[in-house]
RNA sequence: GGCGACGUAGCCAAGUGGUAAGGCAGAAGUCUGCAAAACUUCCAUUCACCAGUUCAAAUCUGGUCGUCGCCUCCA
């Protein structure tokens, strides 16, 4: 059974999905106004580790993960207006429209799912395409009496709301003690947030801009995750997953909306990454501190190793980012591909019958570790001594094709959640006959120095072979 | 100021009441130079600190210190 920790009851709590079989699953997406940095991806590996394992159980799952192109309003110091919509900071800065933007980041963001190998949504739908769906959804508030105008947009009343403050554990006459909200004079409370906004005051020359029947604007921006996720999800989702810092007031917000609107529970199973660091400060686009995927990629870090060094800490626990763990996980990631091509290269000999033991009390350890709130590094440690044992196997008894097969089954299987594992045949490249020949002749070559034990030559001739591409390990 | 998370070896990181997984780095050894890979062995009497509960605590309770996050756009 499946153990999740839920960020709403902050406890755990065993996995039932609403429909028998079935898993809906919504995540937070980006804001498409600048490059998405490896911070931002870890949460996204998150879900996407969670979407695998869910299917590699057996499960049919629905993943949606929007795209925000509606700029939403900053006031922090990338720009100098104040309040500058980051859509619209970015088009001044790069001199392009703010549509062109939005389409240009999310083409990388794109990009970069593909590199770390994300299991693809079943949809991403983007913001400015459901406006509509908004437009209704704050309709419907209306009804319900829980939303009021003001001279500058539509907010919703959270005193309307009971249960505003539980999932980020805040409560709200405790927050307007300490707030640091700027107090609109217009709204009833500095936490009421807005659903619509009008072109009014600093928002008068909002480019994208929708109509509406309270008047031409822009949608706030939490609706759009109310919206799009009952469009595509329906009114209850099993899971809805983000980062840590989008619970309040973004998740907050969500619900709020959402559980008025429909009347029904909006997500059973919240979950939430932690923070990613660098040097004891959080990776964050304000800071500047970040990596996106391709400044990794030029340093020569494999996706791999990005992938693998994201997804192997448990996502509740902040991960320090550092070069050096992307090094340790390509090693990681090495020895399991050294592993395979072992195992694919090994003799096939008889049949051994510890393989079926080895492997049934390996996946044992790994899904319970799994099952246990996606507990991977636990779930990593049987399947290195996974690998000793089944060296050994092979070593002292030997293996069937059959034996093999299942091996290789087994690591694929567990690779469908990890995507790091590399299991084509390595073989000897081709080599052009004439350098076939001059590998050869280095070869004797090397063997005669060996052989009359001129270390220092025959270290320089195995030089030259790598150059060649060839490796040489000396086996006895 | 309010809310929350966390503190396990040189580093990364599991373990949440029954006597400290795993990885990296390091040390020694096997494989008849070296290197690579593999294998064997070693590497935390102790889990930030102090009290308490218990037959038993890294795990529970209280306190102290420290770190980080959220409370404003952020994944």
């Amino acid at each position: 059974m499946l153990e999740i920790y839920n960020s709403y009851s902050k406890k755990k709590e065993t996995f039932k999905p609403v429909a028998e079989g079935k898993v809906n699953i919504y995540t937070c997406g980006p804001t498409v106004y600048s490059n998405a940095h490896v911070g931002n991806f870890s949460a996204f590996l998150m879900a996407d580790v969670l979407v695998r394992y869910l299917k590699y159980k057996g499960y049919d799952v629905k993943w949606v993960m929007n795209i925000t192109d509606v700029g939403h309003l900053t006031d922090d110091n990338e720009v100098t207006d104040d309040g500058e919509d980051k859509l619209e900071a970015a088009s001044k800065r790069e001199n392009k429209t703010v549509w062109e933007i939005a389409r240009h980041y999310e083409d990388l963001f794109m990009g970069d799912i593909r590199t770390l190998k994300l299991f693809p949504a079943d949809k991403y739908p983007r913001a400015t395409e459901h406006v509509e769906e908004m437009i209704e959804m704050i309709k419907i508030l209306q009804q319900k009496e829980v939303i009021y105008e003001t001279s500058d947009g539509v907010y919703f009343d959270i005193s309307k709301f009971k249960k505003y403050g539980k999932l980020s554990g805040n409560d709200i006459e405790a927050l307007q003690a300490g707030s640091r909200v700027e107090i609109n004079e217009d709204k009833r409370s500095a936490y009421d947030f807005a659903l619509w906004k009008k072109l009014t005051g600093k928002n008068e020359k909002h480019i994208m801009q929708w109509d509406s029947p309270w008047g031409t604007g822009f949608p706030g921006w939490h609706i759009e995750c109310s919206a799009m996720s009952k469009k595509y999800l329906g009114e209850t989702l099993d899971f809805h997953t983000g980062g840590e810092d989008n619970k309040f007031p973004h998740h907050e917000s969500e619900i709020a909306q959402s559980e008025t609107a429909n009347c029904k529970p909006f997500a059973n199973y919240w979950m939430h990454k932690s923070r990613v660091i660098v040097n004891n400060e959080k990776m964050s686009k304000s800071l500047g501190n970040f990596f996106t995927v391709q400044d990794l990629l030029k340093l020569g870090y494999t996706p791999e190793s990005i992938r693998f060094t994201f997804v192997s800490v448990h996502y509740r626990s902040k991960l320090n980012f550092t070069e050096e763990k992307l090094v340790e996980s390509q090693k990681s990631i090495d020895k399991f591909n050294d592993f395979i091509q072992f195992l694919i290269k090994s003799e096939e000999t008889v049949e051994n019958s510890s393989i079926s033991s080895i492997i049934k009390s390996t996946k044992q350890q790994f899904e319970k570790a799994m099952d246990d709130d996606l507990n991977v590094s636990g779930a990593l440690a049987p399947l290195f001594g996974f690998m000793k044992s089944i060296r050994k196997q092979i070593n002292s008894s030997g293996i069937s094709a059959k034996n093999k097969d299942e091996i290789l089954h087994f690591m694929k299987s567990i690779n469908s959640i990890f995507e790091v594992f590399d299991f084509e045949e390595k073989k000897e490249k081709k080599l052009s006959i004439s350098d076939q020949k001059t590998v050869e002749e280095l070869i004797k070559k090397r063997e005669q120095f060996r052989s009359e034990k001129n270390w220092v030559e025959a270290d320089k001739v195995r030089d030259e072979l790598n150059k060649m591409g060839v490796k040489i390990e000396d086996k006895k």
